[in-house]
RNA sequence: GGGCCCAUGAUCUAGUGGCUAUGAUGUCACCCUUACAAGGUGAACGUCCCCGGUUCGAGUCCGGGUGGGCCCACCA
């Protein structure tokens, strides 16, 4: 044992080879290294290839942990970059971070103990950017380079950085003077917490428990109705009553006015479709507002408007003696009341979903505030045609995108009363309508810094800044633009748009995707991208979402304390887009096994290769023609599979021959060949030599997408110089060779059932697999197989072949 | 309430109307085979969620359930 260990190790210093052992955190450091000082991923502005361009996600940059998911989600199309790379194209693959949201804000105000109170918005901006700097260093280092991402770095671009904010601008700018854009009163989806306009995407499902009150109306004549309501407090507000128009019980109500308790104000009785007979006592009062279905009676049924909230959520005046009291504690008062008055005549339990803000899942409001609107109701036909140009992977994910366009109730609210953000560049007048909209040239701007003066439409008035933001989803929206440089650089921009790949996570389409959608339909009437491929979302061992709150988030930094970078990457190349995956730590174990695998198999064949001259042998033996046929297969798959980001597809091809016909069987043929030179001449050696050659370059070109390390550190034994590359990830994808011979596939498949059998039956008989045998075949196989009787004599140690009926002998 | 996706050995998974249902992990047996024991060769483990239909033939198509996941709407 000792002694043969020693000898390989001899062996292996003396002919320049793989070490004995993968040592994968070296080879890892290495090649980053290496990859970044030769710039083998610098897009080329100036070739002549055709781009392919990503339009990739901007992730924040956090200091914190990296979850799982989303360094799969980010690996999964980084293995398409490098795909397609070696495919040919000149790939614009750029970089970028969302450092211009709320997190960066947060963290700032927390880490320099500064608000808004204390700097100026540029001021906070400032000091936003220099911190985005440091987390966003380390977040490349810790995050993206150990992932042996292949980024250009100098494409890289920040959503608080200078294009960024322009494109936003501009794009607003644009959309003012075309028309689709428009400011306008009107009820809003509002958060009392953080006192800013939402979009209805921004809405999220609460559950909660609440209680629905029967409260006691007076009708002018005397009468009583009861009505059912979750929110009592909303009575100041009360503008109507509606009974459904078929409820036989309620007849004769309609058109009576109803006196609102505690505030007395006449409401009318009026009846609609939308009503629910069976739930509460089927009396709905409708105030202004509510919920949604407020908003829609009021503007159907011409109903005035009682706004009794602040933008905290406090009652007004208008609230009489509960002005000044919040929400929950108005309706607690006026609970009270209602008690002492006699008027509440029931309570019930009541489980309900409210919407919610998706930061701080404080339930909505809805307030009458002015705000930004783009258009989005006007084209649900076009955006929905639009969507139908794209290639969706998988497919089905466009019913999705249309269910939720058709579904849309609103156009898009674009302003946000937060202090952080891209600054809206337009001025108010203060005492007539006119507004004022910065020129494109301007931008980008913040209005808060620059005096407009007198109104130039009523000469009277002062124009005043807008001190809103925009919703981040309008920088976001425009990634395709700022990523190819759309005002930078606009001659090289129309070469990278549309983009040719939008990689995204499911849950985002109705924001990330729609609004895309969108500005590319206003601005350009064009698709943003050509395809669209939705991620893999990962799910806990037991197929649940992983949430911090449920404990069960996996780290992606800490598993690769654990795991090498190709082990881990070797998982992602497995897992299918748009579909769910449990996450299982030991499915790791697969790609540790496989990297050892792949080390081994290539430390023999490169042993092996060590005195070939790399040219084409005079006779190719028909068992290695067979092996290089099915090579063609397993070329014509991956890249088939690759084409419709089927990773998982192109990944388990590839592996299951490299495993099974390239390990189990290939070597073990040609291994008598290999170990005795002058078998058969020499030149069936140099045959096994050419075909290992032709396969293993070929395999590691098909597998270095996902696994780019071992590949490199593999092909720069042997391959790199000869193909004279300076790198794998620049080598050209595989491509199928034309292979002459009769009967190549027929007499391959018999001669590997033949080996099969032998091997079953020796391990039924518990024999090692090195036993002699005498195999006996029938003349139909000795014929087929007539110039393969040596391959097959090693490969079973056959000392004899017999003809007769199939059998074997020890 | 609506839409979409999913249900296959213990676990994860392939299967796009057609011979005996794929592969991996785990389990068991045997084999140290001049790359690899982190390996090799085999074996066991399946009512393909249930009911009905179409078909010569259904894991696959259709209808209806059941159970899970995601998205949306929502009762005042």
């Amino acid at each position: 044992m000792i002694r043969k260990t020693y000898i390989n190790y001899i062996l292996l210093n003396l002919i320049k080879m793989l070490d004995k052992n993968y040592n994968a955190a070296d080879v890892e450091k290495k090649w980053q290294d290496y990859w970044e000082k030769e710039n083998i991923y610098k897009f080329d502005p100036n070739s002549k290839k055709k781009i392919y361009s990503v339009d990739v996600p901007p992730p924040y940059a956090s200091a914190g942990h990296l979850h799982v998911g989303h360094a799969l989600h980010y690996t999964q199309f980084e293995i398409i970059a490098r795909y397609k790379r070696m495919k040919g194209f000149n790939v614009y693959f750029a970089p970028c971070f969302d450092d211009n949201g709320l997190p960066t804000e947060k963290y700032v105000e927390e880490k320099l103990g500064v608000n808004k109170n204390t700097v100026s918005r540029s001021e906070f901006r400032k000091l936003c950017i220099e911190a985005n700097e440091e987390v966003e260093r380390i977040y490349r280092d810790k995050v993206f380079k150990r992932l042996g991402h292949s980024y250009d770095w100098n494409l890289l671009y920040t959503t608080i950085g200078n294009e960024a904010q322009k494109v936003a601008q501009t794009s607003f700018v644009k959309l003012v003077k075309q028309g689709d854009c428009y400011r306008a009163e009107e009820p809003t989806i509002w958060c009392t917490y953080h006192q800013t306009a939402l979009a209805q995407a921004e809405v999220e499902d609460l559950k909660r428990k609440t209680k629905l009150n029967y409260i006691d109306f007076d009708l002018e004549n005397g009468e009583k109705i009861n009505v059912a309501t979750t929110r009592p407090e909303f009575l100041a507000a009360c503008v109507g009553i509606f009974v459904h128009p078929d409820d036989v019980r309620y007849e004769d109500l309609v058109g009576k006015n109803a006196v609102v308790p505690i505030f007395n104000q006449k409401v009318p009785i009026m009846t609609d479709e939308k009503v629910d007979k069976d739930f509460g006592t089927g009396i709905v009062m409708i105030c202004t507002f509510g919920d949604n279905t407020d908003i829609e009676w009021w503007k159907k049924h011409n109903l005035p408007l009682k706004i009794i909230i602040d933008k905290r959520g406090m009652l007004n005046e208008l609230a009489l003696e509960y002005k000044g009291l919040t929400l929950n504690d108005a309706r607690e008062k006026i609970i009270e009341k209602l008690t002492k008055e006699g008027k509440l005549k029931n309570r019930e339990e009541l489980e309900q979903t409210v919407g919610s803000c998706w930061r701080c899942n404080t339930p909505v409001e809805y307030i009458v505030t002015k705000q930004w609107f783009i258009k989005a109701l006007n084209y649900k036909n076009e955006l929905i045609e639009q969507g139908r140009k794209i290639n969706w992977y998988p497919e089905f994910f466009r019913v999705r995108y249309e269910d939720w366009t058709k579904n849309l109730g609103w156009d898009w609210c674009i302003s946000r009363q937060r202090f952080f953000g891209v600054p809206i560049p337009a001025w108010y007048c203060n005492k007539c309508d006119n507004i004022v909209v910065a020129k494109e040239n301007e931008l980008p701007l913040d209005p808060l810094e620059i005096d407009r003066g007198k109104c130039t439409k009523c000469k009277n008035g002062e124009l005043k800044a807008d001190e809103d933001v925009f919703d981040t989803w309008m920088t976001s929206s425009m990634t395709p633009q700022i990523t190819a440089r759309w005002l930078e650089d606009p001659l090289n921009y129309k070469k990278k748009f549309p983009s040719s790949l939008r990689p995204q996570a499911q849950d985002i389409i109705r924001t990330w995707a729609f609004y895309t959608i969108l500005k590319s339909y206003l601005h350009f009437k064009e698709i943003p991208w050509r395809d669209i491929s939705l991620g893999t979302f990962v799910l806990d061992a037991k197929g649940r979402g992983m949430h911090k709150s449920k404990g069960n988030v996996v780290w992606a930094d800490i598993l690769l304390e654990k795991y090498d970078v190709d082990t881990f990457r070797h998982w992602v190349g497995k897992a299918k887009w748009g579909s769910d995956i449990p996450f299982k730590e030991e499915e790791l174990v697969n790609g540790k096994k496989f990297l050892t695998k792949l080390w081994n198999a290539s430390k023999f064949v490169l042993m092996h290769l060590e005195n070939y001259d790399y040219s084409k042998p005079n006779k190719i033996e028909d068992i290695d023609k067979y092996y290089l046929l099915k090579l063609n297969d397993i070329i014509k798959t991956a890249t088939e599979s690759y084409e419709t980001y089927d990773t998982s597809e192109a990944n388990k091809a590839i592996e299951s021959y490299f495993w099974h016909d390239f390990c189990d069987n290939y070597l073990e043929i040609v291994k008598d060949r290999l170990y005795n030179p002058n078998v058969r001449g020499g030149e069936s050696r140099k045959s096994a030599q050419y075909t290992l050659y032709k396969i293993l370059s070929n395999l590691l070109k098909l597998i270095a997408p996902v696994v780019p390390h071992i590949t490199e550190e593999i092909y720069h034994v042997d391959f790199a110089k000869n193909e004279e590359n300076k790198s794998i990830h620049t080598a050209e994808w595989p491509k199928e060779e034309k292979i002459d011979g009769k009967l190549i596939i027929e007499k391959g498949d018999l001669f590997v059932k033949i080996v099969e059998s032998v091997r079953k039956i020796k391990t039924d008989n518990k024999k090692s697999l090195k036993d002699e045998i005498v195999l006996t075949l029938d003349n139909k196989s000795l014929d087929l197989l007539k110039d393969l009787i040596d391959d097959l004599k090693a490969v079973t140690k056959a000392k004899e072949i017999k003809k007769g009926e199939f059998n074997t002998e020890f």
